[in-house]
DNA sequence: AACCGCTGTTAAAAAACGTTAACTGACTCA
DNA sequence: TGAGTCAGTTAACGTTTTTTAACAGCGGTT
């Protein structure tokens, strides 16, 4: 089975949007289009993408808040910005944040169709796998289908076990900040949504204990870090 | 498992700062990206790196300053500056800060990876050993699990107790300033750290008093010193 | 000696986290 | 339709970690 570079879209002019998206589907990539910054941030977190395209200027959230958004819990993921404006402190504020490159509308098709596979191109020698798995010391992992593989079993983890599991992995020996995780996984940082998150560290624990070179180690008020000995 | 010698990289272009990561870690490094010099600062301080190459310029805070606060926490680890400027000034404040290198952009990626070669070959007969751990006089000390091992049980660090311990380690037989150290540690070096700081070293010498050759000694107004006789 | 800022130590208070179990709402399926 | 299941949240209780308070001692200065 051939599985396809996934594409998040954040454009809120509908017409565009659906252009783009019917384009880059020609193209050969899998493409979600999410109408505001919001519900991209949502899709972002409950699916699995290899790159970003974002609308600076949208409703709800514009694409400078969720790129700021996302790259605390994801700190290598591909981003490229769509702007009106052609400014430069514009292009300043989002390279800082950490874009990988910008366009400046209107722009030809190709163009963007030219700027992603470069980009794509530069990182997928690295980590690119498009069918996500992880070894977590001996245990077998696999995000996108929600498989944990243990010695005798394969354990299915839930919706929330899952998107934690996988924050924890892909910053895996480095702090996994506390109120940027309850943010993307639970929407809101608030006291209940955090106690909620220490339950479900607990469950991972216990799934993950088999391997004793395993730690969800906490860092007191930062937030989890998982380490393999 | 194989660890690897682990770089903290601080750059702001993503573009280069992605294409760098990559192409060091295609070179067997573990590379740890950080958009500015806060962010860097942050994960120098609560992970551990053997190898930094920052940015000069950069916002929130520049290399040159990033790099003179962790020289008065670490006078050791190894850093390289990458700058725009080629103006002999900048180089001359870069090494009087204590760099190790100099690369003016742009630059070849295999010219990177010689110096950088060129450096750990240079430091890693003293210390290097890439999976850290210390011997603080019997006392076996590792800092990434946060354990210590005692003669009759192996303690548990806490994250405070961790990183001071590992400050007090690097800097060993040398003062420890003060106000860096809480600065590093907990981020601001007001009245009420100062004391929580005074808390935690009481902690540590109760922790390494099982050793009596292990002291850690007070230089009035300037900081602690860590010494084995 | 008298003073004042700095440090040592212990205890109490306050946060933060760990864990288990009860609860809730949604869905399933006879 | 109603018992059963399941994911997720909230409650409850315990423990750990960190901060703050309080008091005593120390070091340098005048």
């Amino acid at each position: 089975m051939e599985k396809r570079t996934s594409i998040l879209l954040a454009e809120d002019d509908v017409n565009l949007g659906h252009l783009l998206q019917t384009f880059l589907k020609s193209k050969g990539f899998d493409v979600t289009l999410a109408q505001n910054g919001k519900i991209a941030f949502d899709k972002f977190n409950s699916d699995t993408y290899q790159f970003c395209i974002f609308d600076v200027m949208m409703p709800e959230m514009d694409g400078f808040t969720l790129a700021k958004e996302i790259r605390e819990i994801d700190r290598k993921v591909p981003i490229l910005f769509l702007t009106a404006k052609s400014m430069k402190e514009d292009k300043l504020e989002g390279f800082s944040i950490g874009a990988d490159d910008y366009l400046t509308k209107p722009f030809a098709m190709e163009e963007l169709l030219a700027r992603i596979t470069a980009i794509t191109r530069r990182t997928e020698t690295t980590d690119s796998e498009v069918d996500q798995h992880y070894l977590i010391g001996t245990i077998k992992y696999e995000p996108d289908v929600r498989l944990l593989h243990l010695k005798d079993e394969v354990k299915k983890l839930t919706t929330k076990e899952n998107q934690l599991l996988k924050l924890l992995v892909k910053n895996k020996n480095e702090i996994l900040d506390r109120q940027a995780t309850l943010r993307a996984v639970w929407g809101d940082d608030n006291y209940f949504n955090g106690r909620s998150m220490d339950v479900y560290i607990a469950k991972l624990r216990k799934a993950l204990k088999e391997d004793e070179s395993i730690e969800i180690m906490n860092v007191h008020g930062k937030g989890f870090k998982l380490v393999v000995k």
